[in-house]
DNA sequence: ATAATTTGGTTTCAAAACGCAACCCTATTC
DNA sequence: GAATAGGGTTGCGTTTTGAAACCAAATTAT
């Protein structure tokens, strides 16, 4: 059957995956923070087949993530650009990023860090901290949605509940 | 065809989401955090099918985000705990969260913060910093692997001749 | 002006992935 | 010894994916 999906979830995790969570849409996203505006481009320097990023695309504008405008210039007639709340997903690839990079980092290569242009020093490595910017960890975070907190995610029943 | 994967890309965030890129993996890896570690509790907690839910695990622990441990009580013999690995994605889920609740808050409910068990005050919001703790947008960043810097995505041909 | 090309798509279709239900095996409980 | 619970696997029909073909408007080349 259909894939589930979480539009109505009450955990935001769920409904952040359900507009960015499946395998291209937050490569589109961070293609386009590397500066890719169009189409043509994405496909090019994603590898993606054109219908699946047509609708990556479609479901991203539509989710408000990137803005489709009309630009009438050199044959090329629009461009795909990140809105705010696209741009606010740069805290979340960033993560990913450096999770990847320590997690999973390619053998031969050195670990290219991240750099703050004006300095050209590192950029701090992402955590969670508490408001006087103490490290947190799970533990230390009260999960609103986790089972010692409030009730877990909706759809208990195992019986044909479609969620939409 | 099959569906792509990204093992050997030489972008950390293509890797990454390989191994947590899909539509449930990241929901089991919170669902991990909020304390669930019995393969019955994942499944009627998320809703999720079986055999995806075995698929998911089994992925799961293969790439050491999950650990599968025996436990000879009570009629369940296993329990999947999260790893170092798995834990480090505490930044990412947080910040997924946060993004979540910024951009789809739920219409009748009232904010639910993430706070600090200890102190009770709401955590830091999730955020890029220089070394000295600055917050830094996207064009402050040098990203490996954008155009600016180096050479993007692999790609099989360099059909697009942009570059004047 | 006409042909060839580029951009941004839609259509077609096989291979995969998903979701549900049914079944299986082991260990416990009644 | 039957029923139950944990943890899976198998079958099967539906949905998604991806490569390539096809398409239309706009541009560039001839």
């Amino acid at each position: 059957m259909a894939r589930k999906r979480f539009d109505d979830s009450h955990c935001s995790v769920a409904r952040a995956l359900n507009e960015v969570g499946d395998w291209w849409s937050l490569l589109i996203v961070l293609q386009a923070m590397y500066g890719t505006r169009r189409f043509v481009d994405f496909q090019t320097e994603l590898g993606i087949a054109k219908n699946i990023l047509c609708d990556r695309l479609a479901r991203l504008v539509d989710n408000d993530v990137l803005r489709k405008e009309e630009v009438g210039e050199h044959g090329s007639r629009h461009e795909y650009r990140l809105t705010d709340k696209g741009r606010d997903l740069f805290p979340v690839v960033i993560a990913l990023r450096q999770w990847g990079d320590k997690w999973n980092p390619v053998p031969g290569q050195p670990p290219l860090d991240l750099r703050d242009r004006a300095s050209g020093r590192r950029i701090r490595t992402m955590a969670v901290e508490d408001a006087d910017g103490r490290p947190l960890t799970i533990r230390d975070v009260a999960l609103p949605g986790a089972p010692d907190d409030a009730g877990p995610m909706p759809t208990k029943t195992t019986t044909t509940k479609k969620t939409g």
